[in-house]
DNA sequence: AGTGACTGAGTGGATGAGCCACTGAACCAG
DNA sequence: CTGGTTCAGTGGCTCATCCACTCAGTCACT
């Protein structure tokens, strides 16, 4: 089973925090009550509330400045594709713009693996997407779709590929029960994904590409229908 | 002038643990000594100590559980791109692919900009391509030519084209002063990206591709020839 | 044997009082 | 007007203490 979900208090306050700042109920550039005051609005001790800050900080919500305040950060402007997650939690408009993203740059990296895949890594592509096939429920079906891809961008041979590929799926992964259509049939998932792998391992590189997108086309179209 | 460097406990100690984690110190997978030895062991209190677990867990690299222990993140192989500011600064390789990734998002950001930027926008980059020229040092070269590649990605229209192209500045930016060659002289640096600007406002949707390529083409090996 | 409740050691989570360090504005002396 | 001083307000950090969770071992009961 999986394991999981607990709610501290940090984490609590942190999403309340955060649901504040990007529904702009503290404007970008404003500055934030003082510390005391914010803990004592929010019930909790100053302590507890530096942790949720100290998060908001790492990911770019917040600047603090030692004598002066807490700053909103213009994120819109200046933030990092890390805030994805929770920009697509707080507006799902977000999907579509990853989505393109993902399209394109799903199209880069096939192109790229057909050309630079080692033996093992086209083996182990051919090993994930039997997995997916396999796979028991519709969520295992995605899980494993999912690791194909990843293994597609490791194949690339450039670990930045990876770490773009595991930002944009961060985005998808927190919502992706509603995006479920296109693998509730696993035979039907395995048969779209199969012509990219194939293209990969052929070394096929505007094979892969076209393949890719025509995945990424085809997947998106079935998500969001199921959405509209 | 920049406004800047406080250094924290904190800020320390993160960056302390930080590179303990990244040259495997602390193993992916294997779990970190308990809080109060740990906190004894550096000389913090387990408060401080905890604050730069909470930055480090949201940054991806370290995973608590309550009761149980804190334990490292397999962050190669699940990591999302904001790591890449730690991990250039860690290991310089990163940025030759960094700047890979960099050469083939920045065409197709061109090619959408060319496509879908309004008026107003194509105007925008017109203006702060003259701000590139006009730039007194080559620091300020540097970041004006970081501006004109802000406003090609909100000029896609689409927003996490955006917070991609911060992503990997990101990553950029804090290492910028070993990278400064394509940026010391304003003239070159206007001329090399001026076809980009052209022909994103001409609409020319292939040429401005091309003209992105060969723009980050050039200002790659200028960079890295300089980088030994 | 197997089952299930209980217990205790070890872990992280949270608190609140207190002090230190920094910033900026107001004030004041030159 | 300039430059130093003061002070109120802010965040940085520590400490001592308690709470909550997890896990493995125990032990009585079946």
């Amino acid at each position: 089973m999986e394991a999981l979900p607990r709610e501290t208090i940090v984490d609590v306050l942190e999403s309340r925090l955060r649901e504040d700042i990007l529904a702009g109920r503290h404007p970008a550039g404003s500055y934030l009550p003082p510390e005391r005051q914010l803990a004592q609005g929010y019930g909790v001790t100053r302590t507890t509330l530096k942790h949720a800050f100290g998060r908001l900080a790492q990911a770019g919500l917040l600047e603090t400045r030692h004598g002066v305040g807490t700053r909103v950060r213009d994120f819109a402007r200046l933030g990092g594709a890390d805030l994805l997650p929770m920009l697509v939690r707080h507006d799902a408009r977000w999907v579509r713009e990853v989505f393109e993203v993902r399209r394109s740059i799903g199209a880069l990296i096939a192109e790229r693996a057909a050309v630079r895949g080692t033996v093992r890594q086209r083996a182990e592509l051919t090993a994930l997407l039997g997995a997916v096939r396999e796979a028991a429920s519709p969520d295992a079906v995605q899980l494993a779709d999912v690791e194909v891809h990843r293994a597609l961008a490791r194949a690339t041979g450039n670990r930045v590929y990876v770490l773009l590929t595991n930002t944009l799926f961060n985005a998808y992964l927190p919502v992706r029960a509603a995006l479920r259509g296109p693998f509730t049939d696993a035979e039907a998932a395995h048969r779209r994904l199969a012509p990219v792998v194939e293209a990969v391992g052929a070394g096929d590189c505007e094979g892969a590409k076209a393949a890719a997108d025509a995945y990424l086309r085809d997947t998106e179209r079935i998500m969001l229908e199921g959405l509209s």
